[in-house]
RNA sequence: GGGUUCUUAGCUCAGUUGGUUAGAGCGCUACCUUGACAUGGUAGAGGUCACAGGUUCGACUCCUGUAGAACCCA
């Protein structure tokens, strides 16, 4: 444990966070604090992590979700429940092999081919295992709460395994297929893309309209031209038609004549299909069904042939003529130099599109036809919609359920086949002698069919990495081989993740959870048949996004992205937890600067400042060598000396503190169980900084300095039931400073951790409405006194007197009974209460709550000051008062508003007439002098 | 083009079923190193809650529209 400062040394003036920190962290980890085994007798709470890429660095993003997830566990753990929270990284198959190969390149100057496909993957795997932990290992320095003994990885071999088998039971089950598609081709990776992988972006570019010859009597005319515009010319090489709309007059003559297609001098039909838009360009379209998604439905329905004339790489292939070996922008130039050459080029437009780009290599994609392997996603659709529909998964914020049903309701099947190396190889075998096909866990010795052993081979390609992804919660367990973890684990208790994913991972985990949970019986062995067993999580936390105080995303490429281990090291980490979690409403998106972190430090330091001081009191009594603190209590010799703490004999601000506390336990558990994590932490703020700093601690110094030395006891001893509910309640957001403490706070806990305490029952006997209200009161004439103070420039050092004209009995007691109260937080000599009490000469006044409250300030007043101070105070009581009685001389109002909304009208009303009657008089006195 | 959200103090933002004297942090001004904390304390200034309609006894809150901003999907 941390031996930085023993429990009986006094604490540094400042919290220093990097000499606790990484100490604390070993010491939970060596103490198995994260682990957990499966244990019926207890409510599992269980998180999985959304696996960060093995390629990625700590960003901000990381940071808010996994304080989140944090936060969660650590709160749920310290309820009772028993958490565990499964880490791993993701193999994200283009990012890796992206980043080897240009490793390759640069130390060796070799290519994947050079290698070869397994020489390549041992190099991945070299790669991986050096330097794909690096992010686990930051993770740590946040203080996260994982069991990392459960660490896994999605290429795995029982994580492989899992893969395969949904593969071949899809397979079977007919629900992947291959086909000849259009997709997004990634012509630097050389790999299909899923339609989430691409990010569109808004391009200057042009619209070129192009002039095709139309065919008359078997000869192309130089007078009567369709004109197509395009913003891609140099795909014209695979045109095999142009089309107009069928009910476009301008082109009826023409529809099943003929055009010559320029260069390529091939003559190809004039269709009519009702795709075309009449009002776009010149209402004419050409149609190059290999290389657009919409050209290739309207091919599909013409029987139009595809014509691919472009390589991997995006150049022109043979196919292209003359324009054979070109890039695809070197092609376009020549294609539209030559056009003008002939005069075919009618003008040039400047146009504004959104191109497709690759989210991985950030080139422009290409549409692409291709063969390539498909999930039909319509039939797993359909259950993990009614899921979210019907909320056995619920969404915070919930407005995603929207984007969740209009995605799911107009579903399209999931390219799942990747043309890479690194990732999982698609399970499929082939015999070409006999032509066999089928999907197996691994290759046969021999053709099941011809019996023939030499000429099997498996699929080139590999799957998507989400293929992998979505069989997350249940992979991590070795599904589908059936354990007493999977049992007792599945389902987990929340997602924390971003809205970006909701589609690529979120979705598709429901859909998987659906699908392949049923057969995995529950804990108690009995099958597993209702949707609330077979979801892989109960809650899904979209968080924010992080932004740049500009609002502008965070990106490498602007540099505005900072460093969360440099803002560790400069602020710690419980201080860039507790700001970002009190900087994260839900749903809402967060700009961040590394400054903003002063938040958090601050308020670390401020907690730890609270337990200096209490530490400090509780050392001074323990050195006369008497008394001894342990579990929450003094003890003398050896015997426990229970002090009674019983609501009645307690003071004010002790009845006061306590009912405050558990009216801040109770809006906790609130705010937790909504997911309002921002509300959590603002709460906690308030509560330990304002009224347990600002004003508790202030208030028991009186008791504290005394000479009693039970009643300091006494004081101290509830001080600390306070301090050590803030450090439990804290500690979920601020797990280090909380953690140092604790240990501090109390001696005897070597060994022991806050971690897995348990939270402060909610004591609702404690909540006291009553000394709320009277605190309430003598808070606010603290405020008004020290208010004059101010105003009257009254020298720091000086204390005044003060007289209060009470306007009830309760009043006058409230002010007796706690005299102390105003003395020392008003810096007041001596109050004199009272009811009828007449104004002194020479006073400042105010109101509260119908009680006069006058400061003799001979010497020191400015009655021009004064006056205004009254008279600005009238002012505004007189336009409160203005409203309420117009709203209570409404017949209508009365009639309708509920009757305790009428009530408080008219308290309200009586009030503001009291308070202004009294500033009017103590006016009329002020000028009378 | 379709969808989702946002607009409250100089800045960043809370404000959850309509009824609060509209709040916080930062910044700003003045004062204060008093025996937890200057990473602190006390006080102050600062808002017609984007705009226009509507519903209602009552709107920062609900509805419609306008303007501006952002994100997602095509």
């Amino acid at each position: 444990m941390s031996d930085a400062t023993p429990a009986n040394e006094s604490l540094a003036s400042a919290y220093d966070p990097a000499a606790v920190e990484d100490d604390w962290y070993r010491f939970w980890e060596e103490h198995g604090l994260f682990h957990a085994e499966p244990d019926p007798e207890k409510t599992p709470f269980t998180v999985v992590i959304p696996p960060p890429n093995i390629t990625g660095m700590l960003t901000m993003g990381h940071v808010l979700n996994n304080t989140l997830q944090d936060v969660f566990v650590r709160w749920h753990r310290l309820k009772g429940e028993h958490t565990c929270w499964i880490p791993g990284t993701d193999h994200a198959g283009i990012a890796t092999q992206t980043v080897v190969e240009k490793t390759l390149k640069r130390e060796e100057g070799k290519s994947r081919h050079d290698l070869g496909r397994e020489e390549f993957l041992e190099r991945v795997w070299q790669w991986r295992d050096k330097f794909g932990d690096i992010i686990i290992r930051q993770l740590r320095k946040l203080g996260v709460s994982c069991d990392w003994e459960r660490t896994v990885f999605t290429m795995d071999p029982e994580l492989s395994r899992a893969v395969r088998e949904v593969f071949i039971r899809l397979y079977k089950k007919g629900l992947i297929y291959r086909g000849k598609r259009i997709i997004n081709w990634d012509p630097v990776a050389h790999t299909a893309l899923s339609d989430e992988e691409v990010v569109y972006k808004e391009q200057q570019g042009k619209l070129w309209h192009m002039r095709y010859p139309v065919v008359i009597d078997g000869t192309p005319s130089d007078s009567e031209f369709l004109v197509v515009a395009t913003t891609r010319p140099e795909t014209m090489l695979g045109d095999t038609a142009v089309a107009v709309h069928p009910e476009d007059d301008r082109y009826q003559k023409y529809i099943g004549k003929t055009v010559l297609l320029p260069l390529m001098e091939r003559e190809i039909p004039i269709v009519a299909d009702t795709y075309v838009d009449r009002e776009f360009g010149t209402g004419v379209v050409k149609i190059t069904p290999a290389h657009d998604p919409n050209d290739f439905e309207v091919g599909a329905r013409h029987e139009l042939e595809q014509i691919n004339v472009m390589d991997v790489d995006a150049s022109i292939n043979e196919l292209g003529g003359a324009y054979n070996g070109l890039d695809r922008y070197e092609a376009r130039k020549r294609i539209v130099a030559d056009l003008e050459a002939q005069g075919l080029i009618e003008k040039i437009e400047d146009y504004t599109h959104s191109v497709g780009f690759s989210d991985r290599t950030d080139v422009a994609i290409e549409p692409y036809l291709s063969d390539q392997w498909f999930v039909s996603m319509k039939s797993l659709a359909e259950p993990a919609l009614d899921v979210v529909r019907n909320g056995t998964v619920k969404f915070y914020p919930e407005r995603w359920v929207k984007t969740y049903e209009h995605w799911m309701t107009n579903i399209r099947d999931w390219t799942i086949s990747r043309q890479l190396w690194w990732g999982h190889r698609i399970p499929v075998y082939y015999c070409d002698a006999c032509g066999w096909q089928d999907a197996m866990h691994e290759m046969p010795g021999a053709c099941p069919d011809c019996g023939k052993s030499g000429q099997l081979r498996q699929d080139e390609d590999v799957l998507d990495t989400w293929f992998s992804s979505w069989l997350w919660p249940f992979s991590v367990h070795g599904w589908p081989e059936d354990s007493s973890d999977l049992r007792y684990f599945y389902p987990t208790s929340v997602l924390v993740t971003g809205p970006d994913i909701i589609f690529f991972w979120v979705a598709r985990m429901i859909m998987a959870g659906l699908e392949f949970m049923p057969g995995i019986p529950l804990p108690d062995g009995s099958p597993r048949t209702e949707a609330k067993d077979l979801v892989p999580f109960h809650s899904v936390y979209f968080t924010s996004i992080i932004r740049d105080e500009k609002g502008r995303k965070m990106s490498k490429s602007l540099g505005n992205s900072p460093d969360p281990l440099d803002v560790i090291g400069e602020y710690g980490a419980d201080a860039l937890r507790f700001t970002v979690t009190y900087l994260a409403p839900l749903g809402q998106d967060v700009l961040f600067s590394t400054q903003k972190c002063e938040i958090g430090r601050n308020f670390a330091n401020k907690v730890w400042n609270a337990g200096r001081f209490l530490l400090m009191n509780r050392q001074k009594i323990e050195e006369q060598g008497e008394w001894q603190f342990r579990e929450g209590h003094w003890h003398q010799t050896e015997a426990l000396v229970p002090l009674a703490v019983t609501t009645p004999e307690m003071e004010l601000e002790d009845r006061w503190i306590y009912s405050r506390l558990h009216s801040t336990i109770q809006a906790l558990h609130d705010s937790m169980d909504r997911y309002r994590v921002n509300d959590m932490s603002k709460a906690l703020y308030d509560f330990i900084w304002h009224d347990f700093c600002d004003w508790y601690i202030e208030l028991i110094k009186d008791r504290l300095y005394s000479q009693d030395e039970k009643l300091k006891r006494l004081t101290l001893e509830r001080a600390l039931y306070v301090y050590d509910a803030i450090l439990k309640l804290l500690h979920p957001v601020m797990p280090f400073v909380t953690e140092e403490i604790w240990h501090k706070t109390e001696p005897g806990r070597e060994g022991d951790s806050l971690m897995n305490q348990h939270l402060p029952e909610l004591q609702e006997q404690y909540i006291d409405e009553h000394a709320v209200v009277q605190m309430n009161f003598l808070q606010s004439l603290v405020e008004g006194v020290r208010t004059i103070q101010g105003e009257m420039n009254v020298p720091a050092g000086k204390q005044c007197d003060v007289v209060i004209n009470c306007h009830d009995e309760e009043q006058l007691a409230a002010i007796n009974e706690n005299l102390h109260f105003l003395e020392r937080l008003a810096r007041i000599a001596h109050v004199d209460a009272g009811i009828g009490k007449q104004r002194p000469r020479l006073s400042a006044s105010t109101v509260i709550n119908g009680a006069d409250v006058y400061v003799p300030l001979e010497g020191l007043i400015d009655i021009a000051v004064e006056r205004a101070r009254i008279e600005k105070e009238i002012t505004r009581v007189s336009g409160l008062l203005k409203g309420i009685d117009s709203k209570l001389g409404n017949a209508k109002f009365l009639e309708n508003a509920p009757e305790d909304v009428v009530a408080r009208e008219r308290e309200k009303q009586a009030s503001f007439r009291r308070n202004l009657e009294k500033l009017q008089s103590n006016l009329h006195s002020l000028e009378n002098e």
